[in-house]
DNA sequence: TCTGGGGTCCTAGGACCC
DNA sequence: TCTGGGGTCCTAGGACCC
């Protein structure tokens, strides 16, 4: 299968509108304004040589590289964009396709010949919509999500069982897809630091680490095995969620509930495009500067707004008084179709 | 005053039941 | 005068991805 992943996307796309920043170095984040608080969604590579990458504090961004092109994020302008290239995708011959994000998407087909399959997506996605994009080739889906990033920037990479430990071995597992900081340290305390030792490692003693589905799930990743079936099952949402960062921290109780209700109405507003039911509330509180708890209700399953407000502003009771807030975030928790897909691999916001 | 916003899934521990 | 075992549900927290 193929793994289709869009060059510097939402740079790519703010230059496709306006030209004459093309070459120039790009940062996109937030309203645009390096003295908010915010952080950056996309830099162009041109930013990237300074040190600028996603999820930067855009203040800090903006200090590295100092005529930036500073430019807020435009999130429907990117899904149009996205919109067509994932078309594009759809109308190749005989393709299964998987999106993953605006960006991204995996590809299945029969081939003769990928890489000349792949170099015709590539072509196709240019040509309607003039963005460049790398192709990673696959025989599971993870070593194809990985293959992409030796094809950026615009070039097509091809990961099997056969090579992927000659190319990933000695790399070290934070360069996996699903190993983040915190598991490659806690891997580096057993004594694994590289790809190579991940795959050969012992899956009890990551059992023991991580618990029954992850462990086994690590050692895995580190051979690059999984599934290698693209699914295009529309996907369903198991929630939503809305999270607003205050400039200034909020210390007024007025104002918290306010901003309680704001939250509650926006989310609302995502649910009853659903049509399911709520059947759980979560509020997330980050108090200043960066401590962060949640409080969660399961509740019987309803689409009553004011039942609804009603039980957050019970969980916004739990806030403790007189503390600096500086985030609030609301999720509601939807009740799934009998027929949705679920169980599937333990990815966490993947596949 | 350095730290967005939208997602998904796993784990641990407590409560509760038989 | 000892303290099971299995199961489910729930909450809080953690980790990761785009």
């Amino acid at each position: 299968m193929l793994h289709v992943d869009l060059d510097q996307f939402i740079a790519a796309v703010e230059v496709l509108r306006r030209p004459e920043l093309a070459g120039r170095p790009i940062i996109v984040g937030g309203r645009g304004d390096p003295t908010e608080r915010a952080v950056v969604s996309t830099a162009s590579y041109e930013a990237r040589a300074f040190g600028v990458g996603s999820g930067m504090p855009l203040r800090i961004a903006a200090r590295k590289v100092p005529d930036a092109v500073i430019l807020p994020v435009d999130a429907e302008a990117y899904l149009a964009a996205s919109e067509a290239v994932m078309a594009t995708l759809r109308a190749q011959p005989d393709v299964t396709v998987q999106v993953l994000g605006w960006d991204e998407a995996f590809l299945g087909t029969e081939t003769e010949d990928p890489e000349a399959y792949a170099r015709q997506v590539q072509a196709a996605v240019l040509e309607r919509t003039r963005l460049h994009c790398s192709v990673g080739i696959g025989d599971t889906l993870v070593r194809a999500k990985v293959a992409t990033g030796f094809g950026k920037p615009a070039g097509v990479f091809r990961l099997t069982a056969e090579n992927w430990l000659d190319v990933m071995g000695s790399r070290p597992t934070r360069e996996l897809w699903g190993v983040g900081s915190k598991v490659s340290s806690r891997l580096a305390k057993l004594g694994i630091t590289t790809v190579a030792e991940l795959a050969a490692s012992d899956p009890e003693n990551l059992v023991t680490e991580f618990g029954p589905k992850m462990g086994p799930w690590y050692a895995q990743l580190g051979r690059g095995d999984g599934t290698n079936i693209v699914d295009d099952t529309p996907w369903v949402a198991r929630g939503h969620s809305r999270e607003t960062t205050f400039q200034r921290d909020l210390t007024d109780p007025a104002q918290v509930a306010g901003a309680v209700r704001e939250l509650t109405a926006r989310v609302l507003k995502d649910v009853r495009i659903e049509g399911r039911p709520v059947i759980g509330v979560t509020l997330k509180i980050r108090y200043a500067p960066f401590d962060t708890t949640t409080r969660a209700r399961r509740i019987p399953a309803t689409s009553d707004a004011n039942e609804l407000l009603a039980r957050v502003l019970d969980l916004a009771d739990e806030i403790e008084p007189g503390r600096p807030i500086r985030l609030l975030g609301l999720r509601a928790e939807m009740a799934m179709p009998d027929d949705a897909r679920q169980g599937h691999t333990p990815t966490r916001g993947g596949w």
